[in-house]
Order: structure tokens, then C-alpha cells, then sequence
RNA sequence: GCACCCAUAGCUCAGCUGGAUAGAGCGUUGCCCUCCGAAGGCAAAGGUCGCACGUUCGAAUCGUGCUGGGUGCACCA
């Protein structure tokens, strides 16, 4: 149930009737009609732009159209007033009785509600994470895994079929360079000493990849050269790295449906097959690239080289498909893969991308546009970087010094809930400041705390109302109970907040802005402590009520907030705590 | 040099895809606990939405041009 969508139902309904008896003219477009809650709580409880945008088609003065269609909107039961303000404002209050239906209705659907048919089913494909397989996950991932989870979980609520997908990058040269570092751990094992020169990866985790290898294969590539054994220690390095990293997945809540590897495009003809479709299209041309303007490298020289023209579709220049010697650059696979995507009959293909990958943005859209003949569309959300903070200081990462902070290490320390929730109260494009001191303090400060915090008082208070007055506070009950009792301004301002939940899936997932969920959440959250304090003052709203009709109503409604921050929460990928302790 | 992102209260950030008097937390200031739901609560002050034009009934939001900051820019993925 959405009752901003009821609403806007009715308001559609009756502006169809103004037209049909011809108060307006036939005809109009009513898609721009909206029903909003209005900024200021003053103007009522929805407010609908209908009079403005319908003026100027309809040739009429605001103010005639809104002041027809109040007249017809009062005489519906669930409004309570419509008045004009404003330049064409129609301010519309609704009945009490309107808002304790939706907390009936919230008991019922559960965590159902709020469950929108906006995506249709359409098919969407979100690639996130997308890690090199050369090492464990850090920090820098770790936002990005976050982000993708839950837009993943956001637009499945929406009413979109949604897969998981995660790319591998086992086809390039770092796996060769991942193979190299291993095979030095390899000899490590075979109690010769390791010698990890410049470039290779120096990290602790390839000590158990050595032991795996001289497991099986003993001694026997020791003197063996470079290409005898480096497809062998690359497959099995890279199945390790990958075994870790779905570890770190896991721990972070974070399940993938579907894991494509690059290197299985190769010699399988696919990558062949999207060069030749691009070909087909003439966005594939043998060329010369410009010097890069601006910085002059020495050893800048003009190749001959296979290109795709990314520049028709607005990036800087054209791409190569293929090095001067014959073999693909990164971007042929990359190719390929989104041509498998769209082969795959994926709608909409979303990308979780670091920031720096941001040049990468227009070829990439302009390969799936030309591939899909324009059916598909492809979004990309670049996330920006994590500054981590501890102590007031900065913590300084550096691969190099061995300094950089794994996901691992950040998940022991504060929880992946926490992870997880901080990693969304920021927008994708903006940088955000991980500050452990904060973030694992319990505060109002502290968003985490603050949300688990009411989702636990709402338990609460359930449990002392079993307990001491002996209440079915089961959802069936609650939602029997007499809500009329819920008539307080307080209680009422809590179900508008209530009662913006279904819109704001929708706009969220519209953008595929999961964090718009997590600040809902906060405000929702701070509405119930709020309510709860005024407890304090006035004894009639505490939830719990020596007349257990009242109290049973009010417990109601402190199970529906409950019922939409566990909703909420689930698309976050938070567990909904009981209890703190 | 080019491309992308950012710029909103002292600080950290929201802002419903163009709506009414621009919001929240922190910080500041002032009130509120012998007891009852204070790991707190109530209230106040605080703004040229980086700047300038433009689009229209209406702009923090859209467009153009600037300014400042970040990131990335030829056979690395």
C-alpha cells in the first residue's frame, strides 16, 4: 500500500472527470500530475502540483483548476481538507482515519511493505566489485561491495529481476605478475629463499599459495622455466585469490549470483564476435591515435593500431582494441563481456566502478549502446575513495609500506554491519570519511547506533508489554487492535514518516541511490526516539497504557516502525538488532 | 591541455530529479534530572546554496561561461 499513490490515483481519477464533463479541456497529459508531501508540515499533508502544470495546456488560471478540483477531492472520505495556496498549490489533509489504516496495512504486508512493481521485472544485471584477483579485498572495495549489495537488494524490493555479477580479471598481465610472486613463495616452501623483485606482489597471503603448489608439485618445477609452469601457478594462483575474496565477500554479507571470468572469453570466438559486430556497425577502424596533448612522454611513438571510434559517442579520443603486435588490450575482452550481457537479455546493466575508472565511463556506455542497437542501457556509479580516520588522523595506506587496511581487518574491528551502514550514508560520488572512533561509539552521533537503537526499543517494547501486562502483541492482534486510539499530532507525524516509505523506494531505486535508504532510516529512526521522549513529559504517549486497547494500539504502531526499519535494514544488508547490549 | 566528479550553516553532510519561509547531526548559547523511560530532552542563534549570465509562473536543482578542490588521461587491467 502506497498512499501517496492512492492519492495520486484519486486526484488522476477526478481530473479525468473534470475533463469528461468539460470543466478541462479533453486530452491533457496528466503524467506530470504529482502528489508529494509538502515540504513544510504546515501545508498539510500532500500537496499536488495539478493546477500548475495544467494551466498553461489546458488554458486556464491555476487557481480555477484547483479550486474545481478541491470541490471534488473533499468529497472523498479520506480527505479531510484541500485548500489553494500558494501560485496553484492544492494542500490536501487527510482524515485520521486514512493514517491508521496504513499502520494496519503495515502489520499485514510486514516487511512487504514498501515492496514496489515500479521495475516490472525488467532484467538488471549489477557488476560490482569486479576485483583483480591478485591479493585480498581492502578497504577501497569494500564501499564499492556495499554499494552494489544493496542497490542490488534496493532495486529486487523495486520490482527488478536482479543478478549479482562479479568480473574477473584473470585474462591480463597481472595474473602473470600474481603467477610470478607465487612461484617465489613456491621456492620459499621448497626452503630456498624467495626473491621478490620490484613489481611482483609482496604480501603473506601467496605464503599458503607456495605450500599449495609444492603440495602438488613438489619439487618438480623448481628448474623448470618460466613457460613450463607459469599457466599452471597462474590457475592455481588465481583460484586461491578468488577462494579468498568470495571469504571476504561472505563476511561481508555479500553473495554473488553469478562470477565471469575474462580469461573464459578467450579462444572461445566471443571476443572475435563483438569486434565484428562493432566492425559491421564502422565503429572499428585500423588508425594512427594523436599524441596525448598537454604531457609530451619521450617515448611517445605513432602506432599503427585496431581502433574503435568511442569518439562518435563523445569520449576523447578513439580506444584500441588491439596492441600494435596483434593481441587484445584490455578493452577487447571488456567488450566482449558487456556483448555477453546484452546477449544474456539483461534490460538495464548497472557498473560499480572505483573513481578511478572514471575515463572509462563513455566507451564502455558507447560499446553497449552500439551492441545493443540502443535496447540496453547502461549506468555506471563511480564510487569515491574512503578516507579512514583514527584518532583524529588520517591512516595512511600504501601497498608498498604494506600499510593498507584489508576489508579483513576492517570487518574484526567494528563489525560488518557497521561496514556496511557507514558505507551508505554517503552518496556514491562523494568522498566519505570512515572514522572508527564514531563509528563504533554509541551515540545519536552515530547513525549505526541510532537506527539499531530504535529497532531495539520498539522490541523493547513488545517484550515488557508480554511480559508484564500480558499482551498478544502478535502482528494479527496489533493490527485488530482499536488505532483510533492514534490520534495525537506526535503519533500521526510518525505514520507520514511511515507513509513516505513506498515513495522513497521508488525514488531511490529510480536513481539506484540505495543511501537515500539508510538517511530514511536515521530520520525515521530520530522520529520514534522523539516520540518516545515526549513520553517523558506526557504520560499519554508512552506506549505502554494501564487500558490495554490504547496500549495495544500504540504498540502497534511502534511495531510498524520496527516492521520498516527491518525492511529497510534488509536492503542495507544490516542485521536488525533486538537488543543492546 | 582534455574529460569526469565535487562546492549548501563554524564543521560533517541531506535536500523528493524544477516547487512554497533551504534541512539534519556535531559545535556554540540558554534552559531541564531528590522520583517517574536522561547511554538524554527542550529551545535559540547561525545561509548571497562558490561567482555571473540564461531558460520560466518558479532554480540549490536545468543550460552556458568562470573560480577553487579531487580524480583520471597512448599497446596497465
Amino acid at each position: 500500500m502506497n498512499l501517496f499513490a492512492n492519492i495520486r490515483e484519486l486526484v488522476v481519477a477526478e481530473l479525468e472527470a473534470l475533463m469528461a464533463e468539460g470543466v478541462l479541456p479533453k486530452g491533457l497529459d496528466l503524467s506530470g500530475v504529482a502528489v508529494e508531501p509538502p515540504r513544510d508540515a504546515g501545508h498539510g499533508d500532500m500537496a499536488t502540483n495539478a493546477a500548475m502544470v495544467l494551466a498553461k495546456p489546458a488554458g486556464m488560471a491555476p487557481r480555477a483548476i484547483a479550486d474545481a478540483l478541491a470541490g471534488r477531492l473533499m468529497e472523498d472520505p479520506r480527505v479531510a481538507g484541500a485548500d489553494v495556496a500558494g501560485p496553484g498549490f492544492l494542500n490536501l489533509r487527510l482524515e485520521p482515519v486514512a493514517w491508521q489504516g496504513l499502520v494496519r496495512a503495515i502489520l499485514l504486508d510486514g516487511t512487504a511493505y514498501g515492496r514496489s512493481q515500479l521495475g516490472q521485472g525488467r532484467k538488471v544485471n549489477v557488476e560490482f566489485v569486479s576485483a583483480n584477483p591478485t591479493g585480498p579485498m581492502h578497504v577501497a572495495h569494500a564501499r564499492g561491495a556495499v554499494v552494489g549489495d544493496a542497490l542490488a537488494a534496493l532495486l529486487s524490493y523495486a520490482g527488478y529481476d536482479v543478478t549479482r555479477e562479479y568480473y574477473i580479471n584473470d585474462g591480463g598481465g597481472q595474473v602473470d605478475v600474481l603467477a610470478r610472486s607465487a612461484f617465489e613463495r613456491y621456492r620459499e616452501a621448497n626452503g630456498l629463499s624467495p626473491e621478490i623483485a620490484e613489481g611482483l606482489y609482496p604480501g603473506d597471503y601467496l605464503i599458503p599459495v607456495g605450500m599449495a603448489l609444492k603440495a602438488k608439485y613438489g619439487t618438480s618445477l623448481l628448474d623448470q622455466p618460466e613457460s613450463v609452469w607459469l599457466a599452471d601457478v597462474r590457475t592455481l594462483s588465481t583460484e586461491m585469490m578468488m577462494a579468498m575474496i568470495r571469504e571476504d565477500l561472505a563476511a561481508l554479507g555479500v553473495k554473488m549470483d553469478v562470477y565471469s571470468s575474462e580469461k573464459a572469453l578467450y579462444g572461445t570466438g566471443q571476443i572475435e564476435a563483438a569486434i565484428e559486430r562493432l566492425k559491421a556497425l564502422g565503429l572499428i577502424y585500423q588508425g594512427v591515435l594523436e599524441p596525448p596533448k598537454g604531457k609530451a612522454p619521450d617515448d611517445w611513438e605513432a602506432r599503427e593500431q585496431t581502433l574503435f571510434r568511442s569518439t562518435q559517442f563523445g569520449d576523447d579520443q578513439d580506444r584500441p582494441v588491439q596492441k600494435s603486435d596483434g593481441s587484445w588490450t584490455y578493452f577487447a575482452p571488456d567488450i566482449a563481456y558487456h556483448y555477453n550481457k546484452v546477449g544474456r537479455g539483461f534490460d538495464e546493466l548497472i557498473n560499480i566502478f572505483g573513481a578511478d575508472h572514471s575515463g572509462y565511463v563513455k566507451r564502455l556506455k558507447a560499446v553497449v549502446s552500439a551492441l545493443s542497437e540502443n535496447r540496453v542501457t547502461l549506468d555506471i556509479k563511480l564510487i569515491q575513495l574512503v578516507k579512514l580516520l583514527k584518532g583524529g588522523q588520517i591512516v595512511k595506506m600504501s601497498k608498498r609500506a604494506g600499510t593498507f587496511v584489508t576489508l579483513r581487518d576492517l570487518i574484526d574491528e567494528v563489525g560488518p554491519d557497521v561496514v556496511r551502514f557507514v558505507m551508505l550514508t554517503r552518496k556514491n560520488d562523494v568522498a566519505l570519511d570512515f572514522d572508527f572512533d564514531k563509528v563504533t561509539e554509541q551515540s545519536k552521533d552515530n547513525p549505526v547506533f541510532y537506527v539499531q537503537y530504535a529497532n531495539a526499543r520498539v522490541n523493547s517494547i513488545l517484550r515488557k508489554a508480554r511480559a508484564e501486562a500480558s499482551l498478544d502483541v502478535s502482528d494479527a492482534a496489533l493490527s485488530a487492535s482499536h488505532l483510533s486510539h492514534l490520534a495525537h499530532e506526535a503519533e500521526l507525524g510518525v505514520i507520514k514518516k511511515l507513509a513516505e516509505w513506498p515513495r522513497l523506494v521508488e525514488i531511490a531505486a529510480k536513481g539506484n541511490e540505495p543511501h537515500r535508504v539508510a538517511f530514511y532510516l536515521y530520520e525515521l529512526a530520530s522520529d520514534l526516539h522523539g516520540l518516545w521522549n515526549r513520553g517523558n513529559d506526557d504520560d499519554s504517549l508512552r506506549f505502554l497504557q494501564p487500558d490495554s486497547a490504547i496500549s495495544t494500539a500504540k504498540i502497534a504502531l511502534a511495531r510498524a516502525v520496527g516492521v520498516v526499519i527491518c525492511a529497510g535494514l534488509g536492503i542495507l544488508g544490516v542485521t536488525p538488532v533486538e537488543e543492546m547490549r
